[in-house]
DNA sequence: AAGATATCTTTACGTCGTCCAGATATCGAT
DNA sequence: ATCGATATCTGGACGACGTAAAGATATCTT
């Protein structure tokens, strides 16, 4: 490799990493003109490359979607376990969940771009459970660690399904207007969401805080 | 010129209520094909005229698509009526949930379309709130009827709120296959989002069942 | 009956996702 | 180092899409 490829600015001939160019091509769309504007095309554009270059690293559009969604599983992954370790042991649950839906609330484009192809598939990401520290085996050992039984293995899955829920309905409904009078009257939006977390029962023994 | 086209009738000259017809449309392309099949030209060929004449009823696609959410928003209205009728008083409450989840596994295109809708304006439609039976009403009303306190508005409204989260939030994971085998284990679907509401701390005074 | 108006068609433009045929750069084996 | 194989990118093309403008046709008003 003769060319210094520093990261932004030299342009190799074969761009170094066009993959990575165009997920975060990708993202900065997606925060600057929201999911409509986020077309193949677009992407490639702001990456500098023709409109068929992206195919040579994604088989389609969604594949490249399926990319761009995994990355906000994954940021959405490590703001869970951030949270979880700075709260106390009683309010663990629900750090998670409010990190949960800030994140959302932070990100709504690349919120909605991961589960756009959620839906579309029908299934959430692998990811999300495979794994020893997914963040749906964090929100169980959050469970169980609050006092739920880890042998009523159904019960505790219900649970955990239960708090994804709640997580998922919050962060979409906190997205519209009609709850904007709510959040002023309790003083801004973590105070609203705390609120309306606190009437979902998703706490195995007594509440938190 | 009297020609038959796709459906069952006979033209008129002037298609005697083309925006019904266009909306009828729509949702046989979304129940037969799903929301990706969903183009304005493909709803205007289904009606069987030009890809132009929906313009003469409609804004533009997103205003066609905001009335076959409507209709969506009217249908799952009424479920949740006949369901709070048909229940018993303390179960009214879980009889709705159910209803309108219900409602989101049977038409998932349609619960799609209503939602994406809602997304891309940021704000459900106002008539889901303003008039006096509204559905927002209908829960709020029966949330009262379960013994919450009509005086304490604000968290009468979050108590709702958290209601329409919950629902939400179970009618989009109960459409995600991770879900299959707690479906399997419990005996079906309904007895699943059952379960699942029962974690969810929705009722004022008390359980239901 | 006749003009005004509403409804529908035709045509056209720009954008999109995607494919294909070349061009160019990198890599592997000699 | 040379050279063919391979990976990467460009340019052009195709059909489908949303939408606008202008022309045609039916209904309404008077």
């Amino acid at each position: 490799m003769r060319e210094t490829q520093t990261a932004a600015e030299a342009r190799p001939y074969h761009h170094g990493d066009l993959r990575r160019a165009l997920v975060d091509a990708a993202r900065r769309i997606l925060e600057a003109e929201g999911p409509t504007a986020l077309s193949l095309r677009a992407v490639a554009r702001e990456a500098g490359v023709s409109p068929a270059a992206p195919y040579h690293h994604f088989k389609d559009k969604a594949e490249l979607l399926d990319a761009v969604a995994d990355e906000g599983w994954q940021i959405l992954s490590t703001g869970m376990t951030k949270a979880k370790a700075d709260a106390e042991p009683r309010s663990k649950l629900n750090a998670i969940g409010i990190a949960y839906v800030c994140f959302a609330r932070e990100n709504p484009a690349l919120y909605r771009v991961m589960y756009d192809a959620a839906r579309d598939k029908e299934a959430l990401p692998a990811q999300m459970q495979d794994n020893k520290d997914s963040a749906y085996c964090k929100v169980r050992d959050t469970m169980i660690e609050l006092g739920a039984d880890p042998a009523a293995a159904t019960d505790l899955e219900l649970a955990t399904t239960a708090a994804w829920c709640a997580a998922h309905g919050l962060a979409e409904m906190a997205g519209f207007k009609q709850f904007d009078h709510l959040k002023a009257e309790l003083g801004g939006e973590v105070p609203f969401l705390r609120a309306v977390l606190a009437h979902l029962g998703l706490f195995p023994h007594g509440k938190p805080d």
